[in-house]
DNA sequence: GTCTATAATTTGATAGAC
DNA sequence: GTCTATCAAATTATAGAC
């Protein structure tokens, strides 16, 4: 049944998903209309015919590329902020949650607002991975959740007032951007791979105070 | 010596200039990858031959486009930044600046990053503008001087402790990530361009108080 | 399923008339 | 300086053998 030979090919869906994980790698790095349908042929190794074989176009690949990398943002933002927990925790949670995703996968964010910047027609797919498949509806109970929770804080004279848009906004601000903006911290401050780690790790540190006493009344 | 007709064909640099302006609003639109001559010669309602009369090839086009925009994003921090002024007054300048000036070209965050994320060689040329050409030469007193206002600061008890880096990180994260996430906020929270210029103008209110709040001892 | 070879299309760039 | 017509190169997509 399974043939044994001295290279042997890829059985079952391996090759379709090393294809996969090829356009990933080159989409990200190129961008969708720098990508070369060739240069993901020889990253997974195998023949450009195979890739329309499986994908049928570039088009129809870059957006299972997009689908997959950029799908995963929003869940868990949406999670953190419907949460039962106090707004503190929250923030704690979401800082830490942020900063290991895009540690892992730096050139996501960057990927991410270029694809938006340049097809503003994918910003659907965002959701992919959103139960309901409306975004918009996902986050809605979340941000309602949060909003009650902030102006509770503020009724009680915890926390300075302030909207829910403006809460999230400013913290995926300060969690987001540095990666973002990597390459401008590069030129800038003459970041280097182990400097910007160590960047980023005092900013773990250093993010939930600044934004809890940003709120302090 | 000037030519009249029914429709006079453009004089002197305006025809350059004309041109230029064409690619800025296409590249700006499409990314360096996605533009593509034509539109950029439509844009300018010149013939395609006539962009590389002027310019020779899209690449020094695009060099041309990306030095007049994202050569003007660092020379107005670093301005800022290295002032005789009190670190208070430095938060609320900065932020007016920065959501001014995107606020009149709000895809030119969006933009830079593409672009620097794809051509990470296009880095020296943010310095454009900058006097010497060396953007960490420029910036490096600039910084000295904020580490050294924020280090009194903290001596003095006015202020928490924190490096100029990240200070200036958060600062430009607040105000310039909206600008380069908006498509993102306009898929999770709904905002049309009145709900966004509005959102800004909000911030343009809160932020300044939420960072100085968040340096507070 | 995977390959080689090639067709079809897009697009940056140039030649040459006006 | 500006245009039309065209070339040359790059790139996506398909046909067909194995």
């Amino acid at each position: 049944m399974v043939k044994e030979k001295g290279t042997p090919p890829a059985r079952d869906g391996a090759t379709e998903q090393r294809i996969l994980e090829a356009a990933k790698t080159v989409f990200i790095r190129r961008g969708t209309g720098g990508a070369r349908m060739q240069e993901i042929a020889e990253e997974a190794d195998v023949n450009q015919a195979l890739l329309h074989y499986y994908f049928r176009s570039k088009e129809r690949l870059s957006e299972a590329v997009f689908r997959e990398t950029a799908g995963r943002m929003f869940p868990a933002i949406i999670q953190i902020l419907g949460a039962d927990i106090p707004i503190v925790e929250k923030i704690d949670r979401l800082v830490d949650t942020y900063l290991t995703t895009m540690s892992r996968t730096p050139f996501l964010p960057g990927y991410i607002i270029s694809e938006l910047h340049h097809h503003p027609e994918r910003i659907p797919q965002l959701l992919g991975n959103v139960a309901g498949g409306d975004l918009s509806d996902a986050l809605r109970p979340a941000f309602e959740k949060l909003g009650k929770q902030l102006a509770a804080e503020a009724r009680a004279g915890r926390m300075r007032r302030i909207s829910a848009a403006q809460f999230v906004v400013n913290l995926l601000s300060l969690c987001i951007f540095p990666f973002a903006a990597r390459p401008m911290l590069r030129a800038a401050l003459g970041f280097d791979d182990d400097k910007f780690t160590k960047f980023i790790e005092q900013r773990r540190k250093e993010l939930p105070r600044y934004i809890r006493s940003a709120l302090r009344p």
